[in-house]
DNA sequence: CATAGTTAATTCACTGGGAC
DNA sequence: GTCCCAGTGAATTAACTATG
């Protein structure tokens, strides 16, 4: 646990641990190491052995580990049963990753010592900890279970996306090729229909990215199909995945064509040549 | 508030059989 | 072969809704 918090810090730590085997009062130990008092508190909490602990009195304004832990967890569930949730499992493994990053993004919050706002924060973490993790919640479960408006969720999130921008990207593509996988074993594609959605993707992130997750995978299956030359209706597809054929052109027309300046399109079926031709082929690469 | 997506109704277009 | 027909996918439209 310590060796995650504070990777860079195994000295320190084991200093404040060291001068309080040797009696001193907390606060004299941070005037020794003149770290800040909240830190020598963290570590005492965290390694946990009794005689280290702060005394209640010096940490009542802190929630021992213990009580984070019944706090993070009782959110977890709020959220986890909101979810059509067939796979604990799931959600178990993720619970242990999601409180190693908590107690990590605990210890760097501003404001910090006092862990008073938990209510505030946990809601936020573990929210944006489910997207990274490619888990779909909406803003209106989080704005619901938080019992903030939508403004004061994102004021929230901002918050914790400027503090640690790496738990809250979730890697999207992987979603999607997830999604598109899933068409693929549900209709029995080709495996090349897959590998040709992954190109697909890959060249054209930048020009889709901007809209929902089952739109970009529909689009990426729509050309794809066109790349193995299936006859499957792209119409299953959006069935599927729940989503309307007119999403799937607007993307194509708008999204895609537009930006690769190939004008004059007019409906899907007429533009499948110039897409499987120009498109596929001379844009990405896939021969027919 | 602007943009993106959905829905539903309607119409168009293609395809693949028969019947002749 | 070709004419007709039905079935189905695809496109279009406009009004509506959701999202950031």
């Amino acid at each position: 646990m310590l060796e995650l918090k504070f990777p860079n810090n195994q000295e320190k730590v084991g200093n404040i641990l060291k001068l309080r085997k040797s009696g001193k009062t907390i606060l004299k130990i941070k005037e020794i190491t003149s770290l800040p008092l909240s830190l020598v508190k963290k570590v005492l909490i965290v390694e946990g052995k009794e005689n280290l602990k702060p005394s209640p009195r010096l940490s009542s304004s802190l929630l021992t580990k213990g009580e984070i832990l019944a706090q993070f967890g009782e959110w977890y569930y709020r959220f986890v049963n909101e979810l059509s949730t067939n796979s604990t499992a799931k959600f178990e493994h993720l619970r242990g990753k999601a409180i190693k990053i908590l107690f990590q993004i605990l210890d760097e919050l501003p404001k910090s010592p006092s862990y008073k706002h938990l209510n505030r924060i946990l809601p936020v973490f573990i929210f944006s900890f489910l997207r990274a993790n490619t888990i779909d919640v909406s803003i209106s479960l989080l704005q619901n279970l938080s019992g903030m408006d939508r403004h004061k969720c994102f004021q929230a999130l901002k918050r914790i996306n400027g503090t640690f921008p790496e738990y809250i990207k979730r890697d999207r593509k992987q979603v999607v090729l997830g999604k598109v996988r899933m068409i693929k074993v549900f209709y029995g594609l080709d495996s090349r229909f897959f590998e040709n959605a992954t190109k697909i993707l890959q060249r054209f992130w930048e020009f889709l990215c901007n809209t929902g997750d089952n739109i970009i995978a529909g689009t990426i299956a729509a050309l794809a199909l066109l790349s193995v030359h299936s006859n499957l209706p792209v119409l299953r597809v959006c069935e599927k995945i729940g989503i309307s054929q007119s999403a799937i052109i607007y993307q194509l027309r708008n999204k895609l064509l537009k930006r690769l300046n190939i004008t004059g399109f007019k409906t899907f079926r007429q533009a499948k040549k110039v897409l499987t031709s120009e498109v596929l082929e001379k844009v990405v690469g896939i021969k027919s």
